[in-house]
DNA sequence: TTATACATTATAATTATTCTAAACTATTGA
DNA sequence: TCAATAGTTTAGAATAATTATAATGTATAA
């Protein structure tokens, strides 16, 4: 309990009222230690499931869209007819697991950071994502 | 008129039969000297304009879809409510313009080779890319 | 040139996402 | 404490991208 607590300051603090609809969203995307990678339906299926009490879509695709524009969650590049989104914010890389369209966090040291010798003139960058496509070995695309 | 008999022979190679409708596409997609990067809506207005002539969004989707598994066209990893796709198929990575919604090749060049120094177990890699989304200086996220 | 397997088409169906308008609630200040 | 108000939630409608369907058409091989 004392969690919701902290999830009401953070919500203040991105000038978001707390509502408890938000706190629940919170709690499930935030009370956890690894990273989340994840989409609004799974996130609808998971807030369901853990508290026993379903939120309007609505509500989810509003909240989490606010939680990104405040930067509490990431939007990760896939093709993929549905959205991604990620609690970990800060600057990583993903591997995509074509068979079971899982995300999963490349760690920092597998990877060098990238550096762009040329940017398009008068704009900046905003971020360097690198998606890995990866799939079962065996079963190859014809 | 000889280009379209390329274009005949580059589906029979491909085991796809030549018909009108795959042909028109072929000529709107590889008759060019740039890479081409579209959408399917791209794609399907592109038609309609420079061939006078209106192919049905299933086909265009259909055909799209078999170049994309037959090496012909490769899609392109945006968040976006759209797929993208690029005539490019060579390994190569992408400017997104949050702006204009535009993608731009990035010169191989401009940018060092990936390295991945740790795979999933069990799993291959069949594809590494680099997305480097840009806006104009002035106009920040808020 | 005909049979057949593959393609195209218009349209319906599906799915993800956004919009809307009404009902609800956290907050502020009296 | 309580009411006013500004922001929220909600169910369901609307939209948009994509896929499925089933009837019609066509390239191809014999």
């Amino acid at each position: 309990m004392t969690k919701n607590c902290n999830f009401i300051d953070k919500l203040r603090e991105a000038g978001l009222r707390p509502t408890k609809q938000r706190v629940k969203i919170c709690e499930v995307l935030f009370n956890r230690e690894k990273t989340f990678h994840f989409t609004i339906n799974d996130l609808a299926k998971k807030i369901s499931e853990d508290l026993n009490e379903k939120i309007s879509l609505a509500t989810v695709y509003n909240t989490v869209h606010h939680f990104e524009k405040k930067g509490y969650l990431k939007e990760i590049a896939i093709n993929s007819d549905k959205s991604y989104f990620d609690t970990n914010t800060s600057a990583h890389h993903h591997f995509y697991d074509e068979d079971t369209h899982e995300l999963i966090d490349c760690d920092q040291n597998d990877i060098d950071s990238i550096n762009i010798k040329n940017n398009i003139t008068g704009k900046k960058i905003n971020s360097v994502e690198v998606l890995i496509k990866v799939a079962s070995d065996n079963q190859n695309q014809n």
